[in-house]
RNA sequence: GACCCCUUCGUCUAUCGGUGAGGACACAAGAUUUUCAUUCUUGUAAGAGGGGUUCGAUUCCCCUAGGGGUCGCCA
């Protein structure tokens, strides 16, 4: 039975990384009929963020991933939040203590920073140096008498090399004398990730731990934990790290990378999702669309790739207007509601704003574009002086009053009948093409481009198109 | 610096020893088009370097180089 998690740390909003690791541990739970967990990893008491939780689970559900045991869901290895599980990890770290696998620490922060700088200085490998292992049973009753702060830290083999198997990167061999003493009980009686995420992935009985790379160094203190807690250890997956253009670890200062920044700036889910998935994975043909279902059904962890990618905006950008292009338009429609909001656009009744829609999604690539775009229908800048010179042009008003003439007052004109009218028009004129459009292209939207002339008229509608003419003609 | 991981077009990637090294984004050209787009066609562009193994290496092994990650009482 497969079981994963999602452990993020709540430390404000949903990181695109932390969105690749979360779909990767979602596909390969609906992949394999799997359970998938969230559990939240709070530990730090200073990194506390409010409602960061929320936002979080909000996010991403929003993207329709959708957890079967979590704070809120509930399940039977709860609760899920870590801060709530402090006996469980004071017990098993305990049992450490008891068993000589870990020891108390008294130096001070102050004290670690200077012996560091020491070790730096002599060009040595920073590590703790032990000095508090060595404190005899009544030095250390004394300091616990008088109250002085302590840690638990894990006492890591001198010699041995740890080998496991990695899904991902095969065989991988780390030797423990590159790890430190891990802190694994805080002075504040806060347990460090290390100890929680392994005393936790044990009890929630997790089969996979899929994690970012980040976490590969920190793999012989994992291990010898299990070992000296005697527990099995589940499989490992460590997943390639996405990165800044510039090739350094994905951050805020180069890009954007909150995941509902995204959402709110016009993504459409559908397009993240697969966009992120493609970030590490591909299938096994050469298929690069994929709805969140055929990812469930097609996602192989054999199939993620080892080195890390490169978070390309473009191609975001790409695959956003193609589904921007290719989801139902009265979905596209629906969601474009809002950002017509956003600018403050009074929305038009349903077949206008469909109209609009289903031209404007052809030349745009975020949902905000498309409010955008419909401005040029229903709130059109003022003409520019040159384009007013244009307009008061002989050449110019002989076509709008043509049109003026021509057109239908009202009521609708179809496709056919209105590339009729302007061949019509055009000859009638003898005009050439640009002559003949670009005065009525400025009248109608202020502007010498736009979609073709049938989705104009249809989205204006005749009432209004003879409205603008009208307008046109008393410059 | 030490340790670990990684290395195919600018970017995401396919290739499970034998390929004209394929696809997608971006870019360029062309077609359609009054314009802006969409769409379609075509093109430019890659196995880091050096050793092996093999009849044959992008593919397996080693070395070098480059990039990244980690080295916290953060996760």
């Amino acid at each position: 039975m497969v079981r994963v998690r999602f452990a993020p740390s709540p430390t404000g909003y949903l990181h695109i990384g932390g969105l690749r690791t979360a779909l990767y541990n979602y596909l390969f739970a609906r992949h394999t009929g799997g359970t998938f967990i969230l559990r939240i990893e709070d530990t730090d008491q200073s990194r506390f963020v409010p409602d960061a939780v929320e936002n979080l689970i909000k996010t991403l559900n929003k993207l329709d991933i959708t957890f079967d045991e979590g704070p809120g869901i509930g399940g039977d290895y709860g609760p899920y939040v870590q801060s709530e599980r402090l006996d469980l990890y004071r017990k098993e770290a305990q049992k450490l203590l008891d068993a000589g696998f870990a020891y108390r620490c008294f130096c001070s922060p102050e004290t670690l920073a200077q012996m560091r700088a020491e070790q730096q200085n002599k060009g040595e490998f920073v590590k703790y140096d032990r000095r508090c292992l060595n404190l005899t049973p009544a030095e250390i009753q004394a300091k616990l008498a008088k109250g002085e702060p302590y840690v638990l830290r894990l006492k890591m083999p001198e010699t041995r090399i740890f080998r496991f198997k990695d899904i991902i990167r095969g065989e991988v061999e780390m030797d423990s004398a590159q790890s430190d003493d891990q802190v694994l009980i805080k002075s504040d009686g806060y347990p460090t990730y290390h100890l929680a995420s392994v005393v936790d992935d044990h009890y929630m009985d997790i089969s996979y731990v899929i994690r970012g790379e980040e976490w590969l160094s920190s793999m012989p203190k994992h291990l010898w934990l299990y070992e000296c807690f005697g527990w099995t250890p589940p499989q490992w997956v460590h997943l390639p790290l996405i990165l800044n253009p510039d090739r350094t670890k994905l951050s805020k200062r180069m890009n954007d990378v909150a995941v509902e920044n995204y959402l709110e700036r016009g993504y459409l889910k559908e397009a993240l999702i697969n966009f992120v998935a493609l970030l590490g994975w591909h299938s096994a043909d050469d298929r690069e669309i994929f709805s969140l279902e055929e990812l469930c059904q097609e996602f192989t962890l054999e199939r993620v790739n080892k080195s890390s990618a490169i978070f390309d905006l473009n191609k975001l950008n790409w695959m956003n207007g193609w589904y921007l292009r290719n989801l139902p338009l009265d979905i596209i429609v629906e969601r474009s509601k809002p950002y017509f909001e956003k600018e403050n656009l009074t929305i038009p009744d349903f077949d206008k704003l469909t109209k609009i829609v289903a031209t404007a999604r052809e030349r745009c690539t975020l949902l905000s574009d498309l409010a955008q775009y419909s401005k040029m229908f229903l709130c059109p800048q003022p003409l520019n002086i040159e384009y007013q010179d244009f307009l008061k042009k002989e050449d110019s008003r002989k076509v709008l009053f043509w049109f003026q003439k021509n057109l239908p007052q009202e009521g609708d004109i179809d496709v056919e009948q209105l590339n009729q009218l302007v061949q019509q028009g055009i000859s009638d004129l003898e005009l050439k093409g640009k002559a003949f459009y670009k005065p009525i292209y400025l009248a109608l939207l202020h502007q010498d481009y736009g979609p073709e002339l049938p989705a104009i008229f249809s989205i204006l509608g005749l009432k209004e198109v003879h409205n603008r003419i009208y307008e046109a003609l008393q410059l």
